[in-house]
DNA sequence: AATGAATGAGTATTCATTCAT
DNA sequence: TATGAATGAATACTCATTCAT
């Protein structure tokens, strides 16, 4: 005696997470520019006027949308470094970091890319790029000092936007590895904390 | 005694080349997505029309817009390493180039950046980043390895970028320094040719 | 003591049906290159994003109009043929087809011919004129046989048109029936189905 | 020393003419809606200021062409009927105009017809459709006295329409001859002027 | 609480025509 | 005489947001 597709949406608790990332997917695919109220509201099969009843115009909901991305971002940073030991299996992390191939990356990082851009002109998101630049910095602090740290972040992030934007073949890992491992430096004799 | 505003517009033989560089400006001023035929027309003191009648619609002028700006970081990007003799003074170029605090700077950068996000999306923009990447690299490699040139091209991309956003300080020369020459490495042991 | 044309708007249910009337109105008085979508929204007292909010943009508009005047001009079609029972009975039928001086019949008339010059162009209202065809060419052939059915219909077409066009007197209502009966043969004998 | 595509056009005495001829195949096929001063100029190959400095805009240029559309029809017309003697061979010769095949035929149809709803709202228009009618109609009455070449008129008329129609086979050549056969009656016993 | 119809400001683009050269 | 750069009004269409239901 129920009609799914439309009655049971009645009841949706989980609607306001899962349009924040639907609003991720359209970013990803469609650039902020293509970021529409009427695209989330299709992709997320709800309503229009769901949008702007649970969030407080489009750049809210792109605020919070950026804001889970950069979450999800840490977590992956973090997850990255964890059990980390050496210096040398910090290197390792890091090239991994540049030369993962799972599939949902170049998507990540081009959000990441369009945060950067949208951040640039409006300081609710430079909160968020704070906060996250904040947090990759604070990671790799934990394996070398604060300027070599600022000098890995910068590499890593050049590295990755002319990986995701090259269409020639890009660097070896091996390659990777060795201008890692010249701006790491040497690293302390032992083992790390 | 001329009448500018109004007569004198009938004959104006730079206009189209003056519609580029206004284009420019609109984009390092309002993004890509905030740059309308409306705002370059205003900002160009030209009509609406003369925008499509010069250019094949929006996207063919703003892909000249970017080709223009991807000419010029390439010119300065020459005219950063001219006189460079030995490696010392590479690393200083190099480190010039992030640091240099000519004004207009983060504005050439922010439209970089708009140019790489809009690239992402549109192969006609490819071409212009690729051709611009291939300019840097080849600078570069007239003093050190293409693999390490590589690597110092994307520290360059990175440290800029995080100069662009940073809202708080960043690192000093002398750190900035130390980084590029860590990836740079020792250089040969005389001039360089 | 209502205030009609702001307030009163904002529940409008037969909004959508009134605007594809109104859209055939404009193609008869201006023909489908002077209907616009702020022509129609004039007309039809209604903001101009209603309409590409209702339908598809303005070839879809156009379509759903032109179906509604074939559905229309097969009713008409069939009402004309309805209580015919002799051979005599259909000439004078057909006959009137022609010279009925409705009022709205000259407005109807140059909205079909719109339809078949639109339809030489646009598969999509090509399926229209078909099935209107089918349909005129099935009511005559309830009364004689196929090829004479097209003869006729073509006859009737052929017509309306010159007298629509026609800047002088056209033919006698006499003359006409003369000529289509000539066309439609003399009949069978008895009485027809 | 003669830069032919440039400088020879400077002498050009048939251009006026071939702008009108282009027109027509113009609107043949994109429709009068769809002829505009550039597509002309650019298949003319011409400049586009040379429209409006031998037309007195576009309307007149229309006007011009759909003259000379129609004095080609009465050429065409009266062509063939040359040589007609007998009423068998003016069924022929009427069952011909309609099964013509030859190639330009459809196109010049859709451009009459372009004519016949341009006329409805154009006075200066309805002068070409009024004379051109005349025409047709002289020509038939040659052959037929003016009650039956009014309706032999009509009927091609609405018989080519629906040949230019037509998604489904049309009738034969047979079927259409019959038709004609009825409508022009049996003819005069003897020789036909 | 939730929706979808409604709106008006804004978008790119086309085009007949004008006019200085 | 002939042109092509220039213009401004008009076009279709998009969209964030409002609001009656």
């Amino acid at each position: 005696m129920t009609t799914p597709s439309r009655q049971a949406r009645r009841y949706d608790p989980e609607r306001r997470s899962r349009i924040v990332d639907v609003t991720l997917e359209i970013i990803a695919e469609h650039g902020v520019a293509g970021t529409t109220h009427r695209r989330i509201a299709a992709a997320a099969d709800v309503p229009l006027g769901s949008l702007t009843y649970h969030f407080n115009g489009l750049d809210d909901l792109l605020a919070q949308a950026f804001r889970r991305h950069a979450e999800r971002m840490s977590r992956n940073y973090e997850a990255a470094f964890e059990g980390v030991r050496t210096h040398d299996q910090f290197i390792d992390a890091v090239t991994d970091l540049i030369h993962s191939d799972a599939d949902a990356d170049p998507r990540d990082w081009a959000v990441a890319y369009e945060l950067y851009l949208a951040a640039l002109r409006d300081p609710v998101l430079r909160e968020v790029t704070d906060s996250w630049m904040h947090t990759s910095r604070a990671v790799l602090e934990r394996f070398i000092d604060p300027a070599t740290a600022r000098g890995v972040d910068a590499l890593i992030e050049g590295l990755v936007m002319h990986k995701v934007l090259a269409t020639t073949r890009g660097a070896t890992r091996a390659e990777t590895r060795e201008i890692i491992a010249r701006v790491a430096g040497a690293g302390p004799a032992g083992e790390m904390s």
